[in-house]
DNA sequence: GCCAACGTTGGC
DNA sequence: GCCAACGTTGGC
């Protein structure tokens, strides 16, 4: 019987288009719209339910960790992929061959604040400069930390 | 709104 | 298989 350590994950979404309040008020939302193969890897081979995660918000005022969620479900096919009006249809996909896949992801807290990139960024060097976060020109919109990463990171609130 | 950094595309 | 052009991300 093999035990598998549960993961870690940071998880970046523009507020605008999907913040923390929004994963509170459904509860549990299907993380579509990834289309970088790095991340689809980490969704699809990299994830198990009831890893913990860090909901990020990017590209607004005060950039940071906004909550905490977990995967609610195994890797499956985003249907987006095939919906020929959504904006994130690829046509190269098909049902056959999917090309993209997503977590089921759950509301699980959100912060007393939100932890500013400003404040994770005086910790680079306990954090481990290599850490995707505080990487610069870093695009990639889902990726792992350690247990000790994710634990520290959440101290800072 | 700007623009640096990066991933992807497509011509060759 | 190279690499310039392009589109996107995301901090500022």
């Amino acid at each position: 019987m093999t035990r598998i350590r549960r993961r870690y994950w940071v998880m970046k979404s523009e507020p605008d288009a999907f913040s923390i309040d929004d994963l509170q008020r459904v509860g549990t939302e299907p993380w579509n719209g990834v289309r970088n193969y790095q991340a689809r890897n980490f969704m699809r081979d990299g994830m198990q339910v009831g890893d913990e995660v860090l909901f990020y918000h990017s590209n607004t005022k005060v950039p940071g960790i906004a909550g905490t969620a977990t995967v609610a479900s195994p890797a499956y096919p985003d249907d987006t992929q095939f919906e020929r009006k959504s904006p994130y249809f690829d046509p190269k996909a098909s049902r056959e061959e999917p090309r993209w896949f997503l977590v089921d992801v759950s509301f699980k807290r959100k912060l007393s604040r939100t932890i500013p990139l400003d404040d994770i960024k005086q910790h680079g060097e306990r954090l481990g400069e290599e850490c995707p976060l505080i990487k610069r020109g870093n695009r990639l919109s889902v990726f792992p930390v350690s247990a000790d990463q994710y634990k520290f990171l959440l101290s800072l609130e």
